[in-house]
DNA sequence: CCTGATTGGTGTTTAATATACACCAATCAG
DNA sequence: CTGATTGGTGTATATTAAACACCAATCAGG
């Protein structure tokens, strides 16, 4: 009985797909490729896992070297491993996301990528490999959790928002992530009679009127259980 | 510039969940395993992935081989890769699941197992790997599908009914599911107007009291689109 | 063929949840 | 001090969910 397996192996690789909200529009994280193939071109970033990491350790990994991203919640999203996928050889692609906050990422080209940019969704550049595939099921995804789960929107709305937020940030995030207008009244009423969410205390301040209230969700607002 | 990579790769796997109802609780469709490592162990079905074949073509095939089972609708759940998840190697697992109506898998013990057979999920013997981890993974999965997705019943329940069914055996699938007895007039009510059925003209016979008329889910029930 | 057992099929009333809608308050810039 | 800008609040109406009981159709068995 052999132990050791001779067989081919396909390579394995992990892709990152960043989410967040720029400028009230959901946008992505992207890198231009370095090497061959598709040199030049933009790609989701990621790479080649090693041997002895877990797969969500190579992600962040690739993230440092390619974007200089760090300190990011990846959930596993898909894997992809059609043969012919990548060009040279066979590889799988784990491809994770991750959704954050505005500004809570400082995107630089680091040592494996010549540049690293946020694209809208709506205003994407050609990718590499069949990124732009695994994009468009991450953004339908997206849409599913968002829009379907909670019969209206649901909790992934919050990893867009920092851990202390105004009701009005909850609101812009929500109304982008939906894609239409909410009443200020209701939603207030809905989000904190559903969410069970709680004022820290501290204030906006700076921003040229009214400050607003500062608040967070409390941890613990996740899924029931099947029976049996 | 290397086009062919040296690099060690680790071992690609599937594995496959098959969930369906039986004598009224959700049950799994587990092998035992024929050969090392624990060769005699209850594990889910799955196997090596060719070099020429796309990940849900390697999980059927397995599929075939281990239990004998054909024609079932797989969705890709999660992949497993954690250094030291297979004993004799570095393995990574791309785990798939189906619902399946009851009655629509004879499953057999095939060549790469000893043994198929269904378990409750209340009722699981030890299993092989990690495969109590994944199993435990996908019946989350699958309770959020179920009972967080649309409120109260996503339509995967319907992937647990034949084509045309009754409104009894429809409450009798949704009630498993949620693990709570609806009342009858009120979930008639709720699926013919939530889910756009359509009577098919069929009834039930053979049962011994009043027959039923067959319905089917008509077509295009889905999840909405984020706007960008 | 008559009877009982079993599941199929149907509406209305009440409670809960969601929606529509308008004004005053607090800060900052000038 | 004034105007511009966003923060913050309640009530009335419509929609959706929940509770609840009886007659109908078939089959098995006497």
């Amino acid at each position: 009985m052999s132990y050791t397996y001779r067989h081919p192996r396909p390579s394995i690789t992990t892709d990152i797909l960043i989410f967040s909200i720029r400028e009230r529009k959901l946008q992505v994280l992207l890198i231009q490729r370095k090497g061959e193939p598709f040199a030049g071109a933009w790609a989701i970033p990621g790479g080649f896992i090693r041997m002895d990491e877990d797969l969500v350790d190579g992600a962040l990994r690739e993230l440092q070297e390619e974007a200089g991203v760090t300190d990011v919640p990846l959930v596993q999203f898909r894997t992809y491993g059609r043969p012919g996928r990548d060009p040279r050889d066979r590889v799988v692609t784990v491809a994770f996301m991750a959704l954050i906050p505005s500004g809570h990422i400082v995107a630089r080209a680091a040592s494996d990528a010549s540049d690293a940019q946020w694209f809208p969704l709506t205003d994407l550049p050609a990718l590499a490999f069949d990124h732009a595939e695994i994009l468009a099921d991450a953004r339908q995804r997206l849409a599913e959790d968002v829009t379907v789960s909670v019969q209206r929107t649901g909790r992934v709305a919050f990893d867009f928002l920092p851990a202390e937020f105004s009701l009005s940030q909850a609101q812009s995030v929500f109304e982008i992530l939906r894609g239409e207008e909410l009443d200020k009244r209701n939603f207030r009423k809905w989000l904190l009679s559903t969410w069970s969410i709680e004022e820290t205390g501290g204030q906006t301040s700076g921003t040229g009127h009214r400050p607003a209230a500062l608040y967070r969700l409390t941890p613990g607002t996740d899924a029931k259980d099947l029976p049996g």
